[in-house]
DNA sequence: CATTGTGAACGGATTCACAGCC
DNA sequence: GGCTGTGAATCCGTTCACAATG
């Protein structure tokens, strides 16, 4: 059927999404690569190039057709139908997620609310109580759930995938900031703020520091080129 | 002074530094890049070339020395001191994430919350008050701060950028799940759990599509081998 | 002799240049 | 003519194989 796809391509593919659901409340029939790069950051080429992965959606000379482009990609992910998912860790992040997707999330559908802390079990986030762990494997059945959503401390996140995996679940995004194991076939993908944070840390130190490596050679004439490229443009 | 550094490096940089937090709490004098590599799920190979881009760290026959690298490391990121950050948008996300960094993020120091919204401004988050954006400029000037993190609506957070960058900020993560366009020179991250959650979303539904493509060609003999092909291993 | 440090080979993803089509 | 679709060329990051060294 589908040669393999490329990963980077699996990540783009819900950015085009959402800019194909703006131009439809914008009334927008048809767009172009072009415009969809501008909106997305990404080049028209990688965006057409992107698409034949799967077939050959536009019309040439013309554009693509949002609402049957949109239809397509909906269909390449599997949102046709909403998505069953659970969240494992009702802290601040969990329920700020939580509400979030329940809210604001069209395409998935939370379908139950986890937590281990018995203050917290029994609580409602807008309109789901907090079930016990032992609930878990009663919910994934019946729901058919197969992804899930860890936002627990880093503690317990490994002893959760174990327990999710033996309850069937076959995704999850992990929130905890450490590295977990999951066994082969089973989908993982981690969300960690303090790593995005503290790169963008990295550049702003660096260009501190260049700046003041700039400021202390000035008299060294022999460096000038050296110091040259290292200037933003 | 350096090269340039590739961004994947970048990337990794945090995740050896967590590693090693990790290791001196365990009293963990000597590390091999071998076992960073089961510590983090990256080959000790890749690990010893990206450390090689800063310097040579390392002692030949022996292995790492766990403090004097992690020491190092947060040289090159730039958190040997704690860096000044501020979070707009206090909605349930933003304040999570403030929490989270204000309790348990050694490196950087929440110096400023801020939201438009009336009900909010005023309220507390730990023991920090939240501040309406007319105090930005003045927050941003004391404390000197060169990194925001920003948690509004994707409705609004154009003009928060906007605004940032004309009060001297230098790099934003954004949170709000639209593209943003930054002034050259302005680094700017995004964090976007609702695209890793449908590109998780495509891996669990193309399996489903495969298993019952296979069910359904069962019948066809010639296809055997191209099916052999697309069952996860 | 075990482990780091590194040039060379490899592979995957992006960009280029243009062929194909409306 | 204008835009999509695509093989070829390029770029970038990872892996490999081994040289360097405590």
């Amino acid at each position: 059927m589908q040669q393999k796809v490329p990963k980077m391509v699996v990540k783009r593919l819900p950015v085009y999404l959402r800019v194909l659901d703006n131009l439809i409340r914008r009334d927008r029939e048809i767009v172009l690569s072009r415009e969809l790069s501008e909106e997305t950051g990404f080049t028209a080429e990688q965006i057409r190039k992107d698409l034949t992965n799967f077939g050959a959606f536009g019309t040439r000379g013309t554009g693509y057709d949002v609402s049957y482009l949109r239809q397509q990609i909906l269909n390449i992910i599997g949102l046709n139908t909403k998505t069953p998912v659970i969240v494992v860790g009702m802290g601040h992040l969990g329920s700020a997620l939580s509400r979030y997707n329940m809210t604001k999330n069209p395409y998935v559908d939370i379908v139950g609310l986890f937590d281990l802390d018995p203050q917290v079990i029994g609580t409602k986030i807008i309109h789901q109580e907090v079930l016990p762990l032992s609930e878990m494997p009663r919910v994934i059945n019946d729901k058919k759930v197969k992804v899930a959503m860890i936002t627990v401390p880093a503690t317990s996140a490994k002893d959760i995938v174990k327990e999710l995996v033996g309850c069937g679940i076959n995704a999850i995004l992990n929130f905890a900031p450490t590295k977990l194991e999951v066994p082969e076939g089973i989908y993982l993908q981690n969300v960690d703020f303090s790593i995005e944070l503290q790169s963008l840390i990295y550049y702003v130190s660096t260009e501190e520091k260049q700046k003041q490596n700039i400021w202390k050679r000035s008299f060294g004439e022999k460096y000038a080129k050296q110091i040259d490229r290292m200037i933003m443009p």
